[in-house]
DNA sequence: TTTTTATATAATTATATTATTATATAATAA
DNA sequence: TTATTATATAATAATATAATTATATAAAAA
């Protein structure tokens, strides 16, 4: 991957932002699969306003972009992003985070929004 | 390097830590040359207490190492440290910060720690 | 021994962050 | 249209963070 290189600024900022284990994880989640708010509720048993502030933040920056399905909002992981590759670097680190989706499913709680 | 795979509440704590400007300044600096603490002062012309305690932080979860040479303490990266790799992928992405020990070499300033 | 220099620590203050509760908005279902 | 569902936003409260000022400690110099 490209390795590019930018401020120190602007990389403080994005590890600030990563440097909470819940947007952590939702940046590992997201960076496999689009999720809505309702599972991110579910799979880190916290307020909807909790996540829907977290999820701010990063859209804030423009690491995550929404998409509105019907009554449901989507999130994703911005791939073009110019801290992308740093991102992909620090997630490398981390351990999968999938299996947090596979028990949604498993528990049949995998919400409505598919 | 070895891509080491740790807990995603460790990497958040490593990440907190680098998201300030100040403390992922000095790692920059520390993975190259160690510093003492009057240089880092000189630096980010930042009070000595601020700095000390940036250090402490650092030093706390083990990321720097110090050594006392007469009079100065000496700040090290730890190298050991299960984190470094990620660190190294961090700084990777961010620009050479050791002119700013070569312009305090330039204006004499070059402080008597060596 | 006294003074000076380098650094750490404690106390305080200002600011930022995170979560909760309450409310607003937007889409769908009844 | 009204009710319901999914989500966002605003206000607030609790907590954490970062910097400053004041003080302590430890080594070296006088």
């Amino acid at each position: 991957m490209k390795q590019v290189v930018v401020g120190v600024e602007e990389v403080a900022t994005v590890l600030k932002l990563l440097g909470d284990k819940t947007r952590l994880t939702i940046m590992a989640l997201l960076d496999n699969n689009d999720c809505c708010v309702c599972e991110l509720v579910e799979i880190f048993q916290m307020s909807q306003p909790a996540i829907s502030q977290h999820l701010r933040k990063l859209k804030d920056v423009g690491l995550v972009k929404e998409t509105r399905k019907a009554q449901w909002i989507f999130y994703s992981m911005n791939k073009e992003h110019e801290m992308y590759s740093l991102i992909k670097d620090i997630l490398a680190h981390i351990p999968d985070q999938q299996e947090k989706l596979k028990e949604l499913e498993k528990k049949g709680t995998k919400i409505s929004c598919e």
